[in-house]
DNA sequence: CATGAATGAGCCTTCATTCAT
DNA sequence: AATGAATGAAGGCTCATTCAT
């Protein structure tokens, strides 16, 4: 009688772990040049065995990503819980989402490094689950109330294209996620333009038809 | 004289026509799922003959990003020239990023889509060639004239991330480059805070210290 | 019980098979124009498959010396059991050392053919296995009663070339191994001068120091 | 007018010079494991050069070889020069062999290392010259008063064999090559058996017939 | 004489995957 | 659930050789 198994070979467990492993190995080295083997090595187990619990390569990394997305999704909601103000929802989603990209783990930094491209098995699954994150932030942009001229489908590529990029600057030690964030937004809010002499101040040139592309 | 070489077997062509082979491909498939036999394939040759112009896939990686970052600091440079005021400068600047970046080709594609990690052969040199680079919009940020508490560095990596990030949503057929690139940097000088009635307008709330990491 | 498995099936025996096939080719072709391809076809194996028994083709080398050295020294350690006098017990390692080297099998042979040389995986190994075999020549010499001014160290050299060099021109069908190696042994002791009229016979001349080198 | 072109350009140095380069990348690395660029780089040339030259990679082996076999044909030859006695003249061949083996450059050395195979071009030539070399000593070993019993056929392999051997453990710095031979030549003049109380000394024992193979 | 450019075959090795046990 | 052994395809790279210039 041996109610619970030691954890490391509790079946879910060995998924997990496979999971964990694929999702550094995919981050640290890419998907292609990511091996079974290497994964298989770094749980220790045999190559061969990974096939019990993941059909494929493929498939494995689409685990991966499904994890990955899923986490972040269940981090904003949770953080998006109970504020209140418009401003400071997003805030706190910017936050929440950038902790997750930066110090969250390997599995949402492995979906950004790459994401599967046409024809892998399950891309449709991940589409939906990406576009749900986005629609969290679609949402809050909706409740901001907006100078007239603010694209808010723009602005929400401009501010998640800034806090995503951060991976690739990011650097422990520095600035924590949280304050990335909240200075991002920040100066998005504020506004840069300084009145001058002689220069009227916040007439932000647009101009907007002929040669704009 | 020589009247009417034949242009696909003119020496300087083959190594030129690989460089955009490889190219093309490392952007489609990344790197680790590009084969020299596939580049070869490309520009018609066999795949040892590639070696004769590149002594191995990661120096060949490494000339094509090489190329795209020239590509884009001469852009830059280009589009700089003449163009008079702090902002004005950086708006020229940010389009023409925009542009190489999104319609210029697909060697800064490449580049962006991953740099070589750590120990690659030519890494110093492309990380210098990119410091380069990053430098100019170092420069045309310190012209600004920006109010207090904003800091430069922070500023360059949002602007710069917001735009970089775009080739991940980017589809020709919307709005082109220069827009996008206008419409960002008018977002972030005219402040999106609109004035409320029994809430402060522009006072951004900075709160600093506790919490911010 | 498992009363007939397919003998060309069982593990072991896919190893050993591998090694032999190995000793052939490097004998034959010696190492660097043998091919693992050649070795997996000689095994009716797929090329790829030798990886899962040897981890490269300079590992199957050091396998095919190891068990090379290995069973020369079995052999010539079985051989001088139970003999009795010095003079008795070399002629007893000489010819078990010629036996295995003429007609032994490849193994020996591929040794005697190509050290591996400086910086391969594994030859610290086996110059050690190799020194120990030479080491039992050296404890025979030692035992022997030798005429003032012999190096044992010279004779040793001298005679396990003599015996080493004969795989250079060994026939089978004319002498066999255990003859070669007595004739050898008795030229040696015997000595080769005859009394000659007018000329002394057994002082045999030694013109050490000037010119010597 | 230029009667003495610049050596290194001389057309029959550069074939020379390859010939040099060959065989030693020949002895140093073997045959299968030299490329022609070795070669080609070793002399600052390009690899298509080489065939101007030589017609292939075996006939440039085939050169190599019948440059060292005519080299030390021609070393023993000039050393047997006014040399009397046949104890002398078996001598002086013999420190000639091997200050050629040894230290002669790596002509003979590489001869030494591989023999081309069946069915190599020109190999037809070398075995003619090599025999033309072996019957050097043959004819030296016909003029020795020998013992009876002495097969003279046995005994040239044995000393040859001895001498050549010596190319794999022969160090510079310790014993020349002239006192090597000469050492060798005195412990099969002078006989290693030594008068023992009770068993008589010369009578080296003898036991053909049976079990000799 | 020599080079620059290329070819086509082949090499060692790695890989995702399979399957009997 | 997992392993041991193998497969077949592919991958990066090297090589002897060719040939127009």
């Amino acid at each position: 009688m041996q109610p619970h198994a030691a954890p490391s070979t509790r079946p879910e467990n060995r998924r997990q772990a496979l999971l964990e492993a694929a999702a550094r190995r995919f981050l640290e080295q890419g998907y292609a040049a990511t091996s079974m083997r290497d994964i298989a090595a770094d749980v220790g187990m045999q190559v061969g065995s990974i096939y019990y619990h993941f059909p494929s390569k493929a498939e494995l990394r689409t685990a991966v990503h499904e994890e990955g997305l899923h986490r972040i999704h269940e981090a904003v909601t949770a953080a998006l819980e109970g504020v209140q103000g418009p401003w400071e929802r997003l805030e706190a989603a910017c936050v929440a989402h950038l902790r997750v990209l930066l110090e969250g783990g390997d599995f949402f930094q492995a979906v950004m490094r790459e994401m599967p491209r046409a024809s892998e098995p399950g891309r449709g699954r991940l589409i939906a689950i990406r576009d749900a994150y986005e629609a969290i932030f679609a949402g809050l942009l909706a409740e901001l109330h907006l100078p007239a001229g603010v694209d808010r489908h723009e602005l929400r590529l401009m501010l998640l294209g800034a806090l995503n990029w951060s991976h690739t600057w990011y650097k422990p030690g520095g600035q924590g996620p949280a304050a990335i964030a909240r200075h991002f937004l920040r100066y998005l809010r504020m506004g840069l333009d300084v009145p001058e002499a002689g220069r009227p101040a916040r007439s932000a040139p647009h101009r907007p038809g002929a040669g704009e592309r």
